[in-house]
DNA sequence: AATGAATGAGACTTCATTCAT
DNA sequence: TATGAATGAAGTCTCATTCAT
């Protein structure tokens, strides 16, 4: 008996990506997408478990495999496309390092997420939770969203302060600002989707463009 | 026989309004008024009709000898403010003539009448007529809303154009200018609502005041 | 205007009885007596709503409008009918005094009550709520529930310590004694409905005979 | 080939109780005995597979390996408990003749059994297979488990006929003696259970001893 | 006309059973 | 054979709508 065997036998074995989890995996994804896809269309209350489950291919009871309940799949989609749409956007090195240059890659990034996951950008838009806000989906998702929801808002005005700070923007409201902007932004993009434009980074610098014209420093500018 | 009788016979009378008449409209008012704000609260999909009548303080048969179906009541707010909207908005004599000016006093107007009317306004963005589209509430209120929405969209972008032509906007997409514009001002305004800032007019101007220098002809600006 | 008027509108009128109310009363009545036979039938947890509501000739709806839960339908099935055959057995003026006539008599009037509600003793039987204890039972109706049972268990032998206490019984334990007539008391009634003897108070009284045999103290027999 | 060979594929080798045999029998040991304990603490219809199966730490598919049906669990616990406690109570050689002995060592052979296995004696009395009877249970698990159910009270009822027809016990109505005995053994003996004393056999001889001085032939005992 | 209980279609969810690995 | 995810029938409960008063 080597010595190796031995602590095979008393230490837990490395984790191993079996088949099977790739399968649960592979459902749970593929719920996920297609839930994304449903509740896009109808909207989420109109969405009944069953409409999921048929356009998967699955039974009903399999969406109940991987989700207790329908509102979980929400929050799942939101966790986790909101932590993929947060990983593109997190700056990364060899960025631009002045303001303005750094908030245009930004929405720069954002556009090409959405146009990957355009149900998720709409779900979200639904709920209010880009940019906006809806009181019954806090009710629906709970405090535990509420509170994201409002750092998130936070950070953007944040971000906004800073411009002003920076110098790049003029001195104004940083709240009405962030509105003003998120509002623009989501609107334009909503409908560039809507008509089929498929180039949403060039509709989001058109954007920043016209939003960087509407609030930038006089003073800078001269 | 009189010829006065006879003539009530074969033609109806003057229509008049009776104390009937006007129970019954008071009756239709209040409960419009509270689903509106039902609607706004909740979202009109998970507003029961039992809530509204209980907060109207009628009985739900009540509501149903005034509404055939749930969905009625809601073409109904959309009908009725929607043409009060109208009426605000309309040019008047005296209004200055200038695009600009007209423009700056329609969305002050508005504002007035989005001060008097906040759930109708929060209803119309939840469902996506206010400046923006959501396939399911077209579905939901079917053909002829959808129609009647297009065609305001249009008129705005219409708007636009004219702003373009009459020099006062710098040549653009008219189609992206409205989604910009509309997405701003529904969001500032959205969010001075939420926050409890009253005074929306000047809201709307300031959104206004950023609009004109972000799509400002740059050559009238000389 | 006559004082009387006056009154009459200043005060709330007395409580009346309408037909409305007594409608709804014979609603809830009928639900019940339904729902007890069909609990008895089939038992509690293999009951459905649907087929409550079917037996009643009314719609699953009608049900939920009287009882928001299955649940519910248990409970005021055990507090109504438990009310009343408290009240039955509640001893009255003009009760014989001495412990084994007032034993006796109320085992008659418990059989007498359980002639007329059956379904009612069985449905407590399975339950484990006579005489008995099933801690399923308990899980299911809540803490309530669990504890006026456990009241009642002490209630009964309490009735046997004071048996004990006034030389009518032998000296024993009085929790096995009083589980010991609660067996074979409910056995034997049990047995009598299902071979359909119809006197259970003589079921009752041969019962109360045997058990005294069993239990008498042996100076007071002397 | 060999003869051996030839003999292996046309004979059926003499059973043997291989490994794989033992196996599979201890996996259907370890799965009843769970269903055992898992049916007491939450009642049969309430218990699910699926906790029966993490309770015994195999999956659900296996437990299916051993037991088509749920159903099928619950028949064999009781065929198979219902074949111990028969041998259990079967009388053996050297045991008293005369009946009152008899009887009184029966009883404490099957409080002995019951104190191994509790569980099971909860989930009878449950079922109503306990000296009771419930119809719902009848009709779970079908008329041959009703038939052995009437042949086990006959056979009780006859026993207590024989006590009457060898003097022990008075003339009385040998059914509901049976009633009685069986709802007072059964009651006294899911108490003790319940509320922790552990000496079923003394509890058992003292609702014997109740019970023959409750039945006792009047002439017999001068 | 106002009322509110009755109604039942339809939603969500559970869980016994099957089946591919 | 053991496994546990997949399945869908069936149950509970909701709520838009009807209807008798």
């Amino acid at each position: 008996m080597t010595p190796k065997k031995e602590a095979s036998l008393s230490r837990k074995p490395a984790r191993v990506v079996t088949l099977r989890d790739e399968t649960k995996a592979m459902f749970r994804t593929a719920i996920l997408a297609t839930a994304e896809r449903v509740f896009d269309e109808v909207g989420y209350h109109s969405a009944r478990i069953q409409d999921i489950a048929e356009e998967a291919r699955i039974g009903v009871g399999t969406v109940y495999n991987h989700f207790a309940q329908k509102e979980d799949m929400l929050r799942a989609i939101i966790d986790e496309r909101g932590a993929e749409i947060e990983r593109v956007m997190t700056p990364r090195p060899g960025d631009p390092s002045d303001w303005e240059s750094r908030l245009r890659l930004r929405f720069h990034r954002m556009a090409g997420f959405i146009e990957e996951h355009r149900h998720f950008f709409r779900i979200m838009c639904d709920l209010g939770l880009f940019g906006n806000c809806r009181s019954d989906s806090q009710q629906l998702l709970g405090p535990r969203y509420a509170e994201r929801h409002a750092r998130k808002m936070a950070e953007a005005e944040a971000l906004l302060e800073e411009g002003i700070a920076s110098g790049a923007l003029a001195k104004t409201d940083a709240r009405r600002l962030a509105r003003f902007l998120g509002g623009a932004m989501r609107n334009v993009i909503e409908d560039a989707l809507r008509s089929g434009r498929q180039d949403l980074k060039s509709e989001a610098d058109e954007v920043w463009a016209m939003f960087m014209r509407a609030a930038r420093s006089t003073k800078g500018a001269r």
